[in-house]
DNA sequence: AGCACGCCGACT
DNA sequence: GTCGGCGTGCTC
């Protein structure tokens, strides 16, 4: 048989094969970025046309592709040279990578009696194209995108810095309609979790049903209709979470990443990629500009947009006339003092409130407005001790407490176990096991108790569990059926109700008291954005926003009480820099996972050897690599999988970790025991 | 990742 | 005897 030789990435942990493609074969459907059907040894895979190659390796007999895949549209240069750098960067074969592209489900087929075309339900009333920009909105929109940039357009990155309610939104909407207006596309990213009716709503008003949206909640054939309409350009604008990156858009224009800050833009399992980076260098190799929104940027683009290698926009103050929320520090250890000095508390107030939150929660019901208050923790309490012997439950899968739920739920909070709170402690079989900590639910209940005429609601993953929960959740706080909300992150997110003028953060020290580098940073951004959440409708008053803490001279809590990003930015820049902490250098973590203790810990002191090895003969050549570990986990079994892991490091800008995590993931392959699972993590989050 | 092959235990 | 457990190895 004859024909000509390519190079196809296939869907299996593999490195791209070489395949006959018959001169028989359609031309039409030969080329780079055409996906064609090949045998992989007994069975059939979907696999990627990289590029004609000379002469076949030696020593391996070729098979010959076996018929083009319809389904799948043919990739762009641009879209096949992006997946090859997503691929190598992140250190994950190149054919699964690609998988990530095509939709869920074959366009079309199994057609059910469904609402045609109705894609986005269209918004009620009519679109509405008047603009209403500021002074400094519009400025901001002619230096990203003057009028007719769209034809000869540029890659950029530019940083849009603004408070919430500061108008981000409206700038993002303006430079969608000039791109869409030139005929091309628009990719809108957001975290999944601001994904809400409410925002859909906000674009579907400026630009009706010429909207297509993505997110973790449709059913496969909901996707893959949306994924089609984008694809095909019925629809100019793309809205999303973290994987509508990987939708193959055909005049993408602009890219837009909302809340750019957010950690969910990184995927923490199989490939490991962070949408935000993976869409700048999307932008960067179609030309076009790409805007990051955030009211507390990572530090990362930060450090980007004060360096110059960003555009760095400010939107200085709220668009409306109103006011930031006042920002009140309330020290708990003088309350614990005092209730410990009363021996008891005889007014019935719970260990975690203080007297400062009661009032304000009153005063909020009296003028029949609403409070939140949150808490980054569900259940009644984060573990049960035994007071006499010390022991917790913990689950038996897992390395962690099992926390408790109602009156006797004990549950894993990471594998889901379930067991029953025996009374007496089932180590020593003497003491009774007592509550310890707190959570959302022993706030709902405490609450209840206190406020017996307020309408609560609790928004936690226990109660909030479909989309159909959180919008009924939503629309019951908007409509001012509840007087007191009590939640966990999913309420510092993107919502924004009206009648919220009081918020209460029950205990900031959860988000800054963990063992990472990053605690700081996220602290910043979950108080900023909780206090973000009070007041935003009010016209002669600032709301109100409480922050209960056991360190209330924490930077965390200090610039967030000044409403001053830009100097935590610098403290905290300031903090890392000898450490060499990103963004002053850059992290990667090597994951091993597997049944075996002892098997998963050789495994990954081997590959530490092994990247020791390759770092001392790179001495001197490339930027200096430092190797950590390896060291169990933060969570050192999960789900009966025992967990290490090793850290790598580098000092200064480049990317040598990546390269150096690619190397070692080519000659790995029969030095480590094949049960044990390994994973890159580049640019990781969390390290700890 | 699949899917083979292959070498051991325990079942009608 | 062979059915089936999962260790090991390969896929152009």
């Amino acid at each position: 048989m004859s024909g000509e030789i390519w190079s196809i990435a296939v869907d299996a942990p593999l490195g791209p094969l070489h395949y006959l493609v018959p001169d028989g074969f359609d031309r039409s459907v030969v080329g780079p970025g055409h996906s064609v059907l090949v045998p992989l040894g007994k069975r059939k895979v979907a696999g990627l046309m990289l590029r004609k190659e000379p002469n076949a390796p030696e020593g391996v007999k070729l098979k010959a592709a076996l018929q083009p895949i319809p389904e799948r549209p043919p990739l762009s240069a641009t879209y096949l040279q992006w997946l090859e750098w997503v691929s190598r960067y992140y250190v994950y074969p190149l054919g699964q990578t690609a998988d990530l592209i095509f939709p869920p489900l074959p366009k079309g087929g199994g057609r059910r009696k469904s609402k045609k075309g109705a894609v986005v339900k269209p918004s009620t009333g009519q679109t509405d194209h008047s603009v209403n920009l500021t002074e400094t909105q519009q400025a901001i929109v002619e230096t990203i995108s003057p009028v007719g940039a769209q034809d000869k357009p540029e890659f950029q990155t530019h940083l849009l810095f603004g408070v919430t309610g500061s108008g981000k939104t409206e700038v993002y909407m303006e430079l969608i309609a000039r791109v869409t207006a030139a005929g091309k596309q628009a990719l809108v990213l957001v975290p999944e979790i601001a994904l809400t009716p409410q925002l859909i709503e906000r674009f579907a008003r400026r630009f009706g049903d010429d909207i297509a949206v993505i997110h973790s909640h449709l059913t496969p054939r909901e996707k893959t209709d949306n994924w089609w309409a984008a694809v095909n350009g019925e629809k100019s604008v793309l809205i999303g979470a973290r994987s509508a990156l990987f939708c193959p858009l055909p005049r993408l224009g602009i890219i837009v990443i909302d809340e750019e800050h957010e950690s969910s833009f990184k995927q923490d399992e199989s490939l490991r990629y962070h949408a935000r980076d993976s869409a700048v260098m999307l932008a960067k190799l179609n030309q076009i500009p790409i805007v990051l929104g955030s009211a507390t940027p990572s530090m990362e683009s930060w450090h980007n947009a004060t360096s110059g290698r960003y555009r760095l926009h400010r939107l200085p103050q709220r668009a409306k006339a109103t006011q930031l929320p006042s920002v009140e520090v309330i020290d708990m250890r003088a309350t614990r003092d005092r209730d410990r000095q009363l021996g008891s508390r005889e007014d019935g107030r719970p260990f975690w409130a203080s007297q400062q939150l009661l009032t304000a929660i009153s005063e909020t019901l009296e003028r029949k407005e609403q409070a939140a208050l949150f808490l980054n923790r569900r259940g009644i309490a984060q573990s049960v001790v035994c007071p006499v012997c010390g022991h917790s439950p913990d689950c038996p899968n897992c390395a962690v407490a099992l926390t408790l739920h109602g009156r006797s739920d004990l549950i894993c909070h990471y594998c889901d176990y379930h067991e029953s709170l025996r009374e007496h402690c089932s180590k020593c079989h003497d003491g009774e096991p007592k509550p310890l900590g707190l959570g959302t639910e022993l706030i709902e209940r405490d609450l209840t108790r206190l406020f017996p005429e307020a309408r609560l609601l609790r928004m936690d993953r226990d109660e909030i569990q479909t989309r159909e929960d959180l919008e009924h959740a939503i629309s019951a706080i908007e409509n001012r059926e509840i007087d007191i909300l009590v939640g966990t992150q999913m309420i510092a997110k993107g919502l924004d109700f009206p009648g919220l003028t009081t918020v209460g953060m029950v205990m900031a020290d959860v988000a800054f008291n963990l063992p990472d580098f990053r605690a700081s940073e996220r602290a910043f951004q979950l108080l900023t954005q909780v206090a973000g959440r009070a007041g935003r409708h009010l016209h002669d008053r600032a709301g109100r926003v409480l922050l209960q803490t056991y360190n209330p001279d924490h930077p965390s809590i200090r610039f967030t009480l000044a409403h001053d990003y830009e100097g935590f930015a610098a403290y905290e820049l300031e903090f890392r820099k000898p450490l060499d902490y990103p963004p002053a250098g850059r992290v990667a973590a090597i994951k091993f996972m597997g049944p075996s203790h002892d098997e998963t810990e050789h495994a990954a002191f081997t590959v530490a050897q092994m990247a020791r090895k390759m770092v001392a003969s790179l001495e001197g050549k490339e930027t200096e690599v430092f190797v950590l570990g390896p060291a169990p986990a933060p969570l050192a079994k999960l789900r009966n999988q025992y967990r290490f892991q090793i850290l790598l490091k580098s000092h200064g800008p480049g990317s040598p970790i990546s390269s150096l995590c690619r190397t070692l993931s080519e000659s790995l392959a029969h030095r480590i025991s094949p049960k044990v699972k390994v994973g890159f993590d580049i640019d990781a989050l969390h390290l700890l």
